[in-house]
DNA sequence: CAGAATCCTTACGGATACTG
DNA sequence: CAGTATCCGTAAGGATTCTG
């Protein structure tokens, strides 16, 4: 990676393509990170447990995932030379860290999802067309 | 929208795919909502404003961040009919509490950042292919 | 100024088949 | 069991052009 001048800066600007928030939020935000944590953090878990206990998920989703995870060293992943193999995975203490920032933007969805969604609605129902359009 | 039975156990089903904190991902995963929110913290702005603020916003993402982020009830959109138009941004009330949530989670990024490069880096210089492999 | 509309390319992600 | 490899459709998003 190279270091660009604007590191220095890096906290007076947050709106860089490379400023750290948007990195973790390209790590974060996808669809699958927050519900491996959060599966994680009730225990370590091995790969078909994962797969099954997060619906939805695909298996290549599943793997790329936590392959990301293991490379930020926020998932640590013990291979068991077992026949047949077995995989753990378990968070690590810095994994373990990101589950309070993520459990407060949970609380806020929580808690705003029925606002949202009301606002989503009446939005809606409005017609946006400017007058004189037609179809 | 459809109203699936699962919507009554959705707090128990955190990884269904229509769980609230799913699509509150959603709109705030993506690269444009946070740094939307963040300029728009610091006061309201208009359109031009934003898109010279936040460096690399193309003029579709901002208008299509945006439109969703009203929708949502998050921002509030205001157009001064002179000549030419104006048209000025702020967040709602709602679109205010979300600023302490994502805080947290620019402060994580922040503190973290260096430990996350820092395992990418050692991860991405050990060789992972396979013992007898050419190529 | 603040967008809408269009085109076009990339990359995300699902399905499937195969392996140690 | 825990993956890898491949194919493929969709959609996200940039660049460009046009408008009230």
């Amino acid at each position: 990676m190279v270091t660009t001048p604007a590191e220095s800066t890096l906290l007076g600007s947050p709106y860089r393509a490379d400023c750290p928030t948007r990195r973790i939020l390209d790590r974060v935000g996808d669809r699958w990170t927050v519900l491996i944590v959060g599966v994680l953090w009730e225990g370590d878990a091995r790969f078909s447990e994962l797969r099954r206990r997060i619906e939805g998920i695909s298996q290549k989703m599943l793997t790329q995932t936590l392959r990301g995870l293991e490379r930020d060293g926020l998932v640590r992943r013990t291979v068991y030379p077992e026949v047949p193999v077995r995989v753990e995975y378990a968070l690590t203490g810095a994994g373990r860290t990101l589950r309070e920032p993520l459990r407060m933007l949970q609380e806020w969805a929580v808690e705003h999802l029925g606002d949202v969604s009301a606002s989503q609605e009446a939005y809606d129902r409005v017609d946006r067309t400017p007058a004189g359009v037609t179809g």
